[in-house]
DNA sequence: GAAATTTGAGACCGATCGGTCTCATAATGG
DNA sequence: CCATTATGAGACCGATCGGTCTCAAATTTC
């Protein structure tokens, strides 16, 4: 059986992530994340060297929670245009796992000065994001079933931005309408780019 | 000649707005604001009831300074189809005064639990730039400019959505290429929703 | 089941947080 | 130019910040 120690740090990490995602590194106290755990002071910096490694552990989960929720029952599809129909659906009908929204873009803004660390798993986060996504595009140009004179990574960037900004409208106005506005425009871009 | 009081409070405002720009409302602290406007705590707290009401002045400020650039340079535009593409190209070439990026963007991201006043400045920016761009495209179709099933708020979500998206992206890779992808893919869909 | 190790409670630390208050000085109005 | 008011410096406040350390209890190992 594997040691206590680790389990408890999981949990750590699980409890933290909705924390840190929905008040920012800055907005989270120590305090804030003993009240999440049910655990002192020492229990907490057992397993952390401090706030910023438990920041970075959480984070890590919850982009992980992120891909995974958004990548689920997608595989079905077959064609490249299929596929990404599929994935900006799949956004927009559950656009966060995570109290307090895309972890990805919360980090982007939040870590916007300081915090490196961070800075750096959002961005690795984004990068393997629009890397698959760029994989679909080139695949369905490949195919035939693109337009060959598409270039994959404006239509990833664009996707990824227009799935985002809608998220933030959306947070804002408080309801859905952005996202599916996005979607809708995302659907015509994509025609678009249907091979004739 | 005004009164001093008001003048220094006005120079408070300009000084603090990049600081809470960058750092957030919780990142910043009243420490930062007197380094930033060279005056003690009395100096501040003459002027302004606490740091929320000086970020939500700072805010008013940036969000001001935010829509004035953007909409310079594109009243000479006639056609909603080209105002639309200067104001597109606006944005993308001019994404930020402020240092630290769109506040719009940040606030709504920074104020995601608690603070509602920022929240609902934030929120009313949105608003306004959207009602905005609702205008101009309603307008086209009234000119026969712009096809007749066109949906002004859904274009003029996805609008917003691709060139805030496009900005985090940019902010994240370190470059303007996101915000130009983004950029052409909206001149794609502006043709298409153009009158045959 | 005894010895060795891991774990976590919680007192404690200096620094910094946002905010208050006093009072000398500077600006203003007559 | 004097009386009055507006202004801002800076000492001070309690609360809270992130982080350290000790030690008893729980767990693991043999």
């Amino acid at each position: 059986m594997a040691k206590k120690g680790e389990t408890t740090r999981q949990m750590i990490v699980v409890a933290a992530a909705p924390i840190f995602n929905q008040r920012g590194y800055e907005g989270t106290s120590m305090q804030n994340l003993m009240e999440a755990t049910g655990l002192e002071k020492g229990g907490l910096y057992r397993h952390f060297s401090g706030k910023e490694e438990l920041a970075a552990e959480a984070l890590r989960y919850s982009l992980k929670q992120s891909v995974k929720i958004r990548t689920e029952h997608v595989d079905g599809e077959h064609g490249a245009l299929a596929l990404l129909r599929s994935l900006v659906r799949r956004f927009v009908e559950k656009p966060s796992s995570m109290p307090g929204g895309c972890p990805l873009m919360n980090t982007a803004i939040d870590s916007d000065d300081g915090n490196p660390t961070l800075r750096g798993l959002a961005h690795e986060a984004l990068s393997d994001w629009r890397t698959r996504l760029i994989k679909v595009i080139s695949d369905g140009i490949r195919d035939g079933e693109i337009k060959a004179e598409t270039v994959p990574r404006e239509i990833a960037n664009t996707i990824i931005a227009a799935l985002e900004g809608a998220l933030m409208i959306s947070r804002l106005d408080g309801n859905r309408v952005a996202l599916a506005d996005a979607r809708k425009s995302l659907e015509v871009l994509l025609n678009q780019i249907a091979a004739g």
